[in-house]
DNA sequence: GATCCACAGGAAATAGTGGCTT
DNA sequence: AAGCCACTATTTCCTGTGGATC
């Protein structure tokens, strides 16, 4: 077994570079800030709160920008006697329904020792329960929704929180609603209603920039990294590679710390241009491993097929060609094979999670557009991870032992 | 120029699962 | 246990597209 070494000293204090790690300022989003203060100071007057709609990608500032905006508020808020202003904050991540919202919701603001099945009951049962818990709380309530885009057109929760009271299902609390959504167009995908009430306030943050993410790098370096340690392209580059990407200031630490990861396995003292360059390759190769795992047994049968049509020389190859060499492996594991339609989804969710590149032809014969498909990893990281799943051996061992 | 082909993907219907109330 | 309810994954049916064909 190998020894824990304490080689080279790199990081002064590595959880700078977390993803839990809460900045107490936001940098380079003075505007946002500022919109966002004035939308929420109706509140600290008493007012019923405006709803606030935030939109922008990932890793641009939202979610911190409510933690630090909402923590003042409150803090702010107690100073007066007659204000009582409470919040609640949700990650709508993997919930795709008003419905699953709502019970979310009241597990969220009940007690952690009694809460409700996220299935079974009527939907306007979950409403009178979340309106039982708002009457409770009282006061100001500010109901943040993040990534509120998954509940896609099912919006009906959003219609009926800001108007609770003007419906009076509930008298004693002023609700106030923070949509977050990480997509532009789930805005205009609302139904014309919902557009009404929420919307009043609209905060839009754009990518960070490169000189703006080298800002943020710096500050988070000055914590993390023992001085002098870093080169003086590092961040830069770091930096660069993130603005090109999704403009994310997550996106841009984890790579600053991966880099420094490195440097230290190495047992190097400084963090150079290099490391940086080795760190985007493992992030992105790690990134399309959780993708390959987190499929459903089709879709390993899906990317099997593509796998075996590459090592042949069939790639790029379109789903009709797919297909048959999907259905052969299905039934080689007594899988039922679906239909074609179903594995035109699945072609397309494997290229979304960058595990298949996608390329587009409109210069079909006799056709419109089309899609053709590859591996985007090289074949042999593929049958690793395919390797690992137990159902899949009779079709992956002998594409190993033949090509590998 | 109308029609056809083969594809992508939207929409609605269906199957199967599991929790709820009565 | 019966009758709801909602969810996920899937199937079935259908529309739109753009060049090829007649």
């Amino acid at each position: 077994m190998k020894s824990f070494d304490r080689p080279a000293k790199i990081f002064e204090n590595e959880e700078a570079l977390r993803d839990e790690w809460q900045p107490n300022e936001l940098l380079e989003r003075e505007n946002e800030l500022n919109a966002y203060h004035s939308a929420l100071s109706p509140v600290i007057r008493g007012a019923p709160p405006k709803n606030i709609f935030l939109y922008g990608k990932t890793g641009v500032g939202k979610t911190v920008a409510t933690e630090l905006l909402l923590e003042q508020l409150e803090s702010d808020a107690d100073r007066f006697d007659d204000l009582d202003v409470s919040s609640v904050t949700l990650q709508c991540n993997s919930l795709n329904s008003s419905y699953q919202v709502a019970t979310h919701l009241v597990n969220e603001l009940r007690p952690s020792d009694r809460p409700i099945s996220t299935t079974g009951y009527p939907q306007q049962t979950v409403f009178n329960f979340l309106w039982d818990e708002l009457e409770r709380i009282g006061g100001i309530v500010i109901i943040v929704l993040d990534e509120i885009d998954n509940i896609g057109t099912d919006d009906d929760i959003l219609y009926e929180l800001p108007r609770a009271r003007a419906n009076g299902y509930v008298e004693n609390v002023k609700l106030g609603v923070v949509g977050i959504s990480n997509d532009f167009e789930f805005r205009d995908n609302l139904s014309p209603k919902v557009k009404d009430t929420l919307c009043d306030d609209e905060i839009e943050f754009s990518p960070y920039n490169a000189n703006e993410l080298q800002t943020i790098l710096n500050q988070r370096a000055k914590f993390a990294f023992q001085p002098d340690v870093l080169t003086c392209d590092t961040i830069p580059l770091c930096a660069a590679f993130a603005a090109q990407d999704t403009g994310s200031a997550r996106q841009a630490i984890r790579l600053l710390y991966k880099a420094g990861e490195v440097a230290l396995e190495r047992g190097d003292e400084r963090v150079n241009e290099h490391y940086v360059r080795e760190a985007e390759a493992i992030l992105r190769r790690k990134q399309i491993e959780r993708g390959m795992r987190n499929l459903t047994t089709h879709g390993h049968v899906v990317l099997s097929a593509v796998t075996i049509m590459e090592m042949q020389n069939n790639t790029p190859a379109r789903t009709r060609e797919i297909y048959p060499e999907y259905q052969r492996m299905a039934k080689a594991i007594d899988l039922d094979p679906l239909v074609e339609r179903r594995i035109r989804d699945h072609l397309r969710e494997l290229s979304l999670c960058s595990v298949l590149e996608l390329k587009e032809h409109n210069d079909g014969y006799r056709e419109g557009s089309y899609f053709e498909y590859q591996l985007n990893t090289s074949t042999n990281t593929v049958i690793n991870v395919l390797m690992d799943i137990d159902r899949l051996m009779p079709i992956v061992s002998p594409i190993k032992s033949k090509y590998g």
